[in-house]
DNA sequence: TCTAAAAGGTTTATCGTTCAACTTGACTAT
DNA sequence: ATAGTCAAGTTGAACGATAAACCTTTTAGA
């Protein structure tokens, strides 16, 4: 493996000189020389080291994509869709960007602390649901980071958050539209805040629009994982009391459809369901799912880009955005 | 952020005693002075910095995943859920064993050498289909790497295979124990070699204890995206003059069974079927898919597991396994 | 008493870059 | 003629760690 001395040998330059090349710094030198030094850094597959690179400018062009918190039920981190759909964005701008992407599932806050500094990462994209105290030790830590589904109320702090509540709305709107009126809500366990009590209260619009109130008979605080979902599935097919399903996760729809077949009953002739998040998956259940859109990999992109910019000082950029939802017919309702 | 220095300066001994404490390397330094530093690590919070360290030892305790060719149809490599079980048990084992972990999307020899020389990367886990060329850049560098689901005809070679045309028998045989004979094989364009070809063989071989053959027309060369799964479901529900398809992948499986959902048919009912992988999605069809079942996470992990066997030279651990299938009932094949 | 080995370190060079501070020669302006 | 400017570099220290070679002091044995 050839090193910058080697090319400034064969150059007959200095390696500070061969340095300026490379990161484009050619004030102080010659058009002719800059020519010979790239055409002997190709010649010669000359690659710069980034680890001594990282070593003596303090920047590593490393960004931590961490994880916290994934239900082991949908299989962790890498397993869940959602997640997967946004390394898939946030993977393919860094690359696009010049970055490197280190992935790593942190479980408590050394964990967190050593990442940070064994590697100089230039900053760091966090997903999954944060606890507080991990938030704090990213505050007082000098490396810029931006939250994607771990929201925090402050319009400065960096982040790339969806239009939960408009969501929520949209999709019990549909239902109510279609003449459905007792429609049960299944989500995981509804917080005071985040992601899911946006959801749940955009539910509750609906229903107030339409002069019904939720009955806490319709609320099911379901986990996501697959056993959970199907579980609940064959459990809703014994109550027939109710007509439609807003779930608050595609994953969890496509376990419910699987259990209420499961249990004979039909969907959407029987029973008409909403997903939220139209993955992949919601074009794979059979009826093919009604699901509320959220565009995932572009989430994942914007935030890797949000991130560089503000790694790259480009202080115009945006430091919170919300992300729109809009509904995706398919065949999982049916208009009463 | 304390250095090693710093810590030396505060235990009043060298820097040299204080890396080796860090390290283990403790013949020649006493028990105090042992706890003594590792005390003030904790008090100071101190971390070392690893790039300084890949630098000076050119190791770097970072293994590349590096993935090629997975269709976009399925939404890349992130989010087909084949490989993200594969990253989740990777990524699991690479913990574990304190090593880091960093993914990138290949697309050519140049982004494959640069990878691998500026972050000395110890090791390398390639996933996805590999060209050849890609191949025998890899042997020429020095740095080790397995092989997941691409294969090379060599004993030598470190790779983690599956018994695919046990696979393939298997499925097959199954539909055929259920009392069918027109059986469809569903899979992406069949090669001279590999993982399809393998399955398709025990397909034949199965299919030859029955004194069958394959017939031409039952053999669909289909993409596993999406739109061409549940397009081909939709094509098949065109033809009745066959009672089961034997699909080599769960997501084929479950949009082909979405396919024939919607254009009238039902599984089992009309048509039985048998994926392969058995991955999570295989619980959430409508039925349930019977599958042919590999361990995707372990196998990830076991890659992980070998990989870091050969850094660390162990030299007894092997070098070339083939990971067991077996078949998983569920309710999408019914007996005739 | 003297020597050898063991215990417990230290010193110095080095990894591949970057960065701040110099240098050198040619040209310009007065 | 002489200072001043500019282009085109060079030099040497640093980044934070490790590795090889070296150095003391103490203890044991003959």
């Amino acid at each position: 493996m050839s090193t910058i001395k080697d090319i400034a040998r064969v150059a007959g330059v200095s390696a500070t000189t061969v340095s300026n090349v490379i990161r484009g710094n050619t004030g102080r030198v010659s058009q002719e020389m800059i020519q010979r030094i790239n055409h002997i850094i190709d010649e010669m597959h000359y690659v710069p080291n980034l680890s001594a690179r990282a070593l003596v400018s303090n920047a590593s062009h490393i960004i931590g994509v961490i994880n916290h918190l994934v239900p082991p039920e949908v299989g962790g981190f890498f397993q869940d869709p959602f997640h997967g759909a946004l390394l898939a964005g946030i993977e393919q701008t860094l690359r696009d960007r010049g970055y490197y992407m280190m992935v790593r599932t942190i479980n408590n806050v050394p964990e967190l602390l050593s990442l940070l500094t064994n590697w100089n990462l230039d900053g760091l994209i966090v997903t999954g649901i944060f606890p507080s105290d991990f938030y704090l030790h990213l505050k007082s830590n000098s490396t810029p980071f931006i939250l994607i589904d771990s929201y925090v109320d402050s319009e400065n702090e960096l982040q790339v958050r969806l239009a939960d509540r408009l969501g929520g709305y949209k999709a019990t709107r549909h239902l109510l539209e279609k003449g459905h009126r007792n429609i049960l809500f299944c989500g995981p366990q509804i917080q005071k805040q985040g992601v899911l009590r946006e959801r749940y209260e955009g539910y509750c619009e609906a229903l107030g629009e339409y002069g019904l109130a939720p009955d806490p008979a319709n609320i099911y605080g379901q986990e996501i994982g697959i056993e959970q979902s199907t579980a609940l599935g064959r459990e809703l097919a014994r109550r027939n009391d109710y007509t439609a399903i807003f779930a608050t996760a595609d994953i969890l729809a496509a376990g419910i459809i699987s259990g209420l077949f499961e249990a004979g009953r039909k969907v959407p002739e029987d029973v008409s369901i909403v997903g939220f998040d139209d993955l992949n998956i919601a074009r794979l259940t059979s009826p093919p799912l009604t699901s509320i859109h959220q565009n995932v990999v572009q989430r994942g992109s914007i935030a890797a880009e949000m991130l560089i910019s503000v790694l790259e000082k480009d202080t115009g950029a945006p430091r919170n955005i919300v992300m729109p939802v809009s509904l995706v017919e398919r065949s999982s309702v049916r208009a009463l």
